[in-house]
RNA sequence: CGCGGGGUGGAGCAGUCUGGUAGCUCGUCGGGCUCAUAACCCGAAGGUCAGUGGUUCAAAUCCACUCCCCGCAA
């Protein structure tokens, strides 16, 4: 049995963990985790999913803020004796020490075809630039971020319509065969890990709150490009009457430019047509303030929307 | 006790401040017009106004409490 131990924190690696923890060729150890946060309304303190998934699997977890400060857990981790460690989303860097720990190696596994999109957000930065493919990389684990040797990749193409949401479900559902043939193989020194080229190195930065404003000038293709990468968060939002309007869903219209970039041109069942700076998008799904999300037609039935109307004021 | 918004026929909203017959747009159903229609015209069904208690001659509306949904901030 290979002996891992995991360290991750979102649930897009839960997936990963539980095929660990019940295939007969690996044992998982134990589970590092960051701490519970305070959440939502209430700030109420909410454990990490994986901290979840540990407890309902009955794996050891530890919590921490630091990893690399921590030297009771270092040293408990030691004992241990992992041959590797496997980090997924896990929201910390590792220290030297701490990747040594393993026998074997420290293993990576990154949302993206590396080295493009190294950092925090590959899934929605892929989405947001209208890339039309990406992956999910494993590599070893090294100090600089993801810059590893590259273990093994699998390609996702990416539709025109995927959201993030998709992308992330996919992700999930497509890491754990990789993982567990990355781990096989250097654990059988089947595999041999490859250098990342120095070209087309990208950094993928998270999204802040205001990356959501959509900017009616801009073309039709980047707002929806926008609207979809961001779904869950920080969500595409405009405004109407004064008020916030989360764009949650939208469709490349085939009308013609008509009007001024943020106008209404028409309102339909299939949802309401926007002028943009390029083209014309079809807004499908909103979600306005205080309420939740709704179709576009009904949002505009309820307020009265018409063809003249502006979004963005 | 972090701040705030909301719950009204199937959907989205108005009405609440200033209590007095339940309203709008859409959908549904029936009929009409039309070569035809998601268009247009006529008609109909469909609501314990989130719940409980209180004030009142009278409560969607005022007061108290409860439940549910959502936004912001972290």
């Amino acid at each position: 049995m290979i002996k891992i131990i995991f360290m991750g924190t979102p649930d897009i690696a839960v997936k990963s963990l539980e095929e660990l923890n019940k295939n007969q060729d690996f044992e998982v150890l134990a589970v590092v985790t960051q701490p519970d946060r305070p959440k939502g309304r209430g700030n109420k303190l909410t454990p990490p999913p994986i901290k979840v998934c540990a407890a309902e699997n009955n794996i050891e977890c530890f919590q921490t803020e630091k990893i690399s400060k921590d030297t009771n857990l270092i040293a408990k981790l030691k004992s241990l004796n992992p041959d590797f460690i496997v980090t997924f989303a896990f929201g910390q860097i590792l220290s030297q020490e701490v990747i040594d720990i393993a026998k074997f190696a420290t293993v990576n596994l990154h949302a993206s075809l590396l080295p493009k999109y190294r950092g925090a957000n590959p899934i929605q930065r892929c989405i947001y630039n209208g890339d039309c493919k990406t992956g999910i990389t494993t590599m070893l684990t090294v100090l600089e971020l993801d810059a590893g040797d590259i273990c093994e990749t699998k390609e996702i193409t990416i539709p025109e319509n995927m959201t993030n949401i998709e992308l992330k479900n996919q992700i999930s559902d497509l890491s754990p065969s990789l993982l567990c043939s990355t781990l096989k193989g250097l654990y059988n020194k089947t595999l041999c890990p490859r250098k990342q080229g120095d070209e087309g190195i990208t950094i993928a930065k998270k999204f802040i709150k205001q990356d959501g404003l959509i900017d009616w000038n801009n073309s039709a293709v980047n707002i929806h490009n926008q609207v979809r990468s961001m779904v869950d968060f920080p969500t595409a939002y405009s405004f109407i009457n004064g008020k916030m309007l989360k764009i949650i869903e939208t469709r490349m219209s085939k009308s013609k430019s008509n009007g001024s970039c943020g106008e209404i041109i028409s309102v339909t069942k299939e949802g309401i047509e926007i002028n943009t700076g390029e083209g014309v998008i079809l807004i499908t799904k909103v979600k306005p303030e205080s309420k939740g999300i709704m179709n576009a037609f009904d949002f505009a039935n309820g307020l009265r929307l018409k063809q003249g109307n502006k979004l963005g004021e």
